[in-house]
Parts: C-alpha cells; structure tokens; sequence
DNA sequence: CTCCTTGCAAATTGTTTGCATACCT
DNA sequence: AGGTATGCAAACAATTTGCAAGGAG
C-alpha cells in the first residue's frame, strides 16, 4: 500500500510538532493536492472534504490550513477579493521552490498565473543586505489583461 | 497660493472623471501625503483626517481610498494581518515608479521595508509574452528575521 | 437644478474563538 | 489516562451598502 509522499511529509512534520494525525487534516491535504495549481478558498476546501467527511467543520478546515502554511506544506495567496486563497506550490514540483506569480487585471478582474521565477537572485541579495532569511514569496502584478489593454484605446 | 502637485493631480483626475472635488477627497489624500512610507489603515486615516474634519464618515474614506487606488494615486498593500493598508508610493519619488518590498517574519510578524526595484525586467517580459500590461506590483518576502533566524538555532 | 457625494446605521461576510465532547497516542 | 483536536454556535472585525440629506458643477 504505498502512500503519497505529501501525506507521509504531513505525518512526520506533525509527529515532529508533537501534533496528532486526524482524517481531517489528511483529507484537507489531499483535496489541496487533487487541486493542485486551483487557488482554494477555505469554503472550497471545505465544500471538496465535505463529500468524503459530512461531519467536518469549516473551523477545523480553517484551522487546518493556517497549520499547513505554518509547516509549509501549502501556500497562501490572497488575490484581494476578501478571501484568502490556499494552494499545493512547490511541494509537487520536484525540489524546485514554488514560483508562480499573479496578473491581476484592474478592469476585469481576471487573474492571471504566471510561471517562471526570477526572483532567485532578488532573495539571496535581501538574505546578504538584511540578514532576513527568506522562505517564500508572493508576488502580485496589477494592470490591463491583453483585452482590456486593447479596449482601452 | 502654491498647490501640492500632489493635489493638483487630484483635481485633474477627477474632472477628467466628471467626478467632484470635495473637501473629503482632499483630506484623505493630503493625510497619506503627509504619512508617506507609513503603511496605513483606513481607520488610521480616518482617526487622522478627523482632527481636520470631525464630520468625515468612516465609509467615505474607505470610498476614497478605493477610488485614489482605482485611479493610481496612492498603493496598496495587504500585510496579512486582517486589514487593507493604503500609502503614497511613485507619487513622492520623482518618476520612478513605487518600489519597495514587503518582508515579513513568519515568527515574529514584524514587517520589514526593503527599498529597490529589481522588477522591471521581469515586468518587461511579462509584457512581451503574455500581453499583458503592467501597472504596478505588490511583493512580499515571507521568512524569518535575523533575529527569529538567530533564535531558532 | 441635477446628479454626485456624504454620513449614518444596518447589513455582510470571511475568519476566529469558547467550550464541551471525541479522538489520537 | 492525558492532552490535542473537533464541531457547533456565537463572537468579531473589516468592509460594504441603502438611503435620505447635503453639496459641487
């Protein structure tokens, strides 16, 4: 019976901690991973883990997620439209450290994502000037999508 | 009678809107002004414009601080700590473009300034293969502080 | 005079918390 | 057994909205 690798990491990260390990934050996990590049909110998440757990509570999905972004096992976006966004990054992608950024078109409101991470070298000059160890980021870019752009002129 | 430039933009962008100068709009403008590189809450500027205009209502500075963003007068950021703030970047710093970053200890929660832009090429090739037209950015560092850092070896 | 804007208060809504019970270890 | 985790409901807090009155063009 093999079990995927980021429940395993789940399970040491938490025994690690001292914390016990519940169906609920598995299956909260493993939702984020069946949904992987999908930015979920909690009310998603907790929609998805409803159909396998009826009995689970949004508080514990809550709960649960602010606990995974404490372990960086998921990430944590918030796109400005009032709700905080949840999503499986770099845990998936080999050894390579999450890296996908945001296009947010102030007109339409579309988001973009955008892959590629060229922050690298920014990070380490940070490490070296401030002493600030960095362990992620988030960045976001506003202005016109291509449409937009175009029916603006 | 010298006008801010600050000011005077103000006024251009809202006739050219067919929008109303009114005192209001002044105020909570000329308060970021006066707290450049302070990160402020709408509450903070409604506790601040108050000393000037004690009948100024809570909703009409949230009105305003969207509608100073919407017309790319003054920057936003979420710092994650339960509340949208609001500070008057590019406008004071010549015609370079607002430039600085977020860093944020996951430990602590302090927030860390960091100046420099080293976005520019990047947004340079966002534009060039997705279209899309880059107004401004938001950036933060997740990490641990130095002091955090030193503290958790 | 017209329509934008404001102030107030009520309504919304994402998120957090208290507490008794249930569950890992 | 012992402390952690959960579900529920109530509590919170930032922000938004409806509406009548006020003010700019």
């Amino acid at each position: 019976m093999e079990q995927k690798n980021t429940e395993k990491l789940l399970k040491e990260k938490l025994r690690e901690k001292g914390l016990k390990v519940t169906q609920q934050r598995i299956l909260v996990l493993s939702v984020l991973e069946q949904n992987s590049g999908v930015h979920m909110t909690a009310e998603d998440v907790y929609g998805l883990v409803s159909k396998d757990y009826p009995e689970i509570g949004l508080a514990t999905v809550y709960r649960t997620l602010q606990l995974l972004w404490d372990m960086q096992l998921v990430d944590r976006i918030n796109l400005d439209d009032g709700c905080v966004r949840y999503e499986i990054g770099h845990l998936l992608k080999g050894n390579a450290r999450h890296s996908h950024h945001h296009l947010i078109c102030r007109s339409c409101g579309r988001v973009i994502s955008f892959d590629g991470d060229l922050l690298d070298g920014l990070e380490e000059h940070i490490e070296k000037t401030t002493g600030f160890h960095v362990l992620d980021h988030e960045v976001k870019f506003y202005g016109l999508c291509r449409d937009c752009a175009k029916a603006q002129k």
